[in-house]
DNA sequence: CTGAAAGCGCTAACAT
DNA sequence: ATGTTAGCGCTTTCAG
């Protein structure tokens, strides 16, 4: 490894010099820099960003912790974040928790403060939560997709309003004439997506609309338990028109279980979901969902963190993410005179 | 932050007995040892892994350089190195380079030798290797999912045979009683799936097949351009009865297309593809394609560059995965005597 | 504008 | 069994 005192020695000038030209070119002669610039080359020189870090007492580098990233949803917050740290100067490490609350205590024991400037925590459960709040005093910690704006957890954290979300999901099958809505709720991964149906049955019930017990389940996050869930949903109910999914990979699963009875989507039945994660538009039919613009949080989270990171210490503050948008796509239709 | 030297002040040690304490109770009195664990806990004390990175010359990280993790292919990967990563005690830093080999090269630069010990990189280009083969003298450097076996590159890598992969895929629509076959080719991350075509074009020529230009098409990796694609390819040739994705991705696109086109997957037109992601299996009809164990190769990967960090220097080996393994689902069924 | 020197927190000889 | 010492490669005053 070549080291700063070499490319020094060949430079003929002290590693002092050699760092400054490396971020500070006012202090330098041209002339000397030109001559440690070539020597940098010519040995192939790099830091050892270790080194820096350890002088510093910053890594630049952000953490991201999350249970699963084979779920669909964290890739893309996973690029979104990880361009947003690259654009700042920082690199990203991917932290799977494998659903795991010890695996992610190890990883936050283990990271926080050395290897990671800052941690991004995505939908922790809450015996996570209060680990977190204690390893906040040494290292900042941002919860991120934090699904229940009106109770603000004990962490600095952005949230988005899932609630709305649900909203706008209730009211676009309302204003296409649906009124026999069978609900898929999945376990987000730390309980149900509850903010989301709340707020979904909410509307429903302003309208005047009982959603009853039997045309409810509650499901793990996937599209195979979406898929048999619908099937069991249109067993128990047949005369639904429309489903509403608290997520895109349950909404995905039903629309496939509805193709497989034969039932047309969107036209004997209607199915939405919530995320707009990238499989809803490539799928056929696409699929009409609340799009929660999970880039744009991503982003936000990075930012807010790096903000969290520079000064330290305020107010555990909440931040909101721009609201849900509804995207209507082929999965829903208006309901139909008579139905099957 | 709390220091070594604290927890030594407080436990009435020297920082090199906690420091013992820390990895090597042989050497320590147990009645000392009791002490400095009392200390480490009281204080909250945890270690500096880049004053011990600087110190040893390892990180304990390993860097996974893709070039999209929006493609479902990696999350797979990423899942399974991370944790084979972790039970060896490393962590896995992911480096997107969002399909730009100059992304990629900062990121080896950077991080190469001092945050990461060893640098796992998947379906690169030609340029971006030779880049790593110059960086190789200083970092270990291994390929994965390198997809011509019989022409190892100069670096270390894992090999999957992909045209192994292909001829399987082959050999089933043959099996089944297919004659009229059309052809997808994805475009992996650096140039055409040819391995794959390669393998399948093959078996069907040595089956005294001819498989004309205007039943292939060469796309982009996703299930859209999978989707349009074979839209495309049923309007010139209405009369094919299966057809052969390069990958999953495609695959599914395609399957969708004919469901679209009130063609029955698999009674009008089989569909098989290669990989196995998890959506092949999620999707209805399941998809019928050639598994080439991601997670195995993941594991494989991680262990070889992790031994590779331990005995640098040899020759460039290539090591073989396990082989592909057709995985019989729904998509793929026997030819009918007349179709459509 | 450049050099000398100290030290980030930890480990690993070598002493005791 | 424990302490002493000397750095790992870098940044950062402080002198010159």
């Amino acid at each position: 490894m070549i080291t700063l005192s070499e490319v020094a020695k060949r430079a003929q000038v002290t590693a002092a010099t050699v760092s400054n030209v490396l971020r500070n070119r006012e202090k330098v002669h041209p002339e000397t820099a030109e001559r440690v610039l070539k020597a940098i080359a010519e040995l192939g020189y790099r830091p050892n960003l270790n080194a820096r870090a350890l002088k510093k007492g910053r890594s630049s580098t952000l953490a991201l912790m999350l249970s699963n990233i084979a779920n669909p949803f964290y890739p893309e917050f996973v690029l979104a974040a990880e361009r947003a740290a690259r654009s700042a100067g920082h690199f990203l490490l991917v932290c799977n928790t494998d659903d795991d609350a010890k695996v992610g205590q190890a990883y936050l024991n283990q990271i926080a403060g050395t290897f990671a400037d800052g941690v991004l925590v995505m939908n922790t459960d809450i015996a996570f939560n209060e680990f977190c709040t204690s390893t906040m005093q040494s290292v900042p910690i941002l919860l991120t997709m934090w699904e229940r704006p009106e109770a603000p957890p004990a962490l600095p954290c952005i949230a988005v309003d899932f609630a709305r979300a649900g909203a706008l999901a209730a009211a676009h099958l309302l204003e296409l004439g649906h009124r026999d809505i069978g609900m898929l709720i999945g376990d987000g991964c730390g309980g149900l997506q509850n903010a989301r149906s709340d707020g979904f049955l909410a509307v429903l019930r302003a309208a005047g609309i009982e959603t009853d017990a039997a045309a409810v389940l509650q499901i793990r996050d996937s599209i195979d338990a979406g898929y048999a869930a619908c099937m069991q949903l249109m067993a128990n109910r047949p005369q639904l028109t429309a489903i509403f999914a608290t997520n895109d990979l349950l909404a995905i699963g039903a629309a496939q279980a509805l193709i497989t009875l034969r039932r047309t989507v969107p036209d004997d039945v209607s199915v939405i979901g919530i995320t707009d994660i990238q499989l809803a538009h490539q799928v056929h039919p696409a699929l009409t969902t609340v799009a929660i613009q999970t880039a744009a949080v991503a982003e936000l989270s990075v930012d807010r963190l790096i903000r969290l990171i520079q000064t330290p210490d305020q107010q555990p503050s909440m931040v909101l993410a721009p609201p849900p948008e509804l995207v209507v796509r082929a999965s829903t239709g208006p309901r139909r005179a008579a139905s099957s």
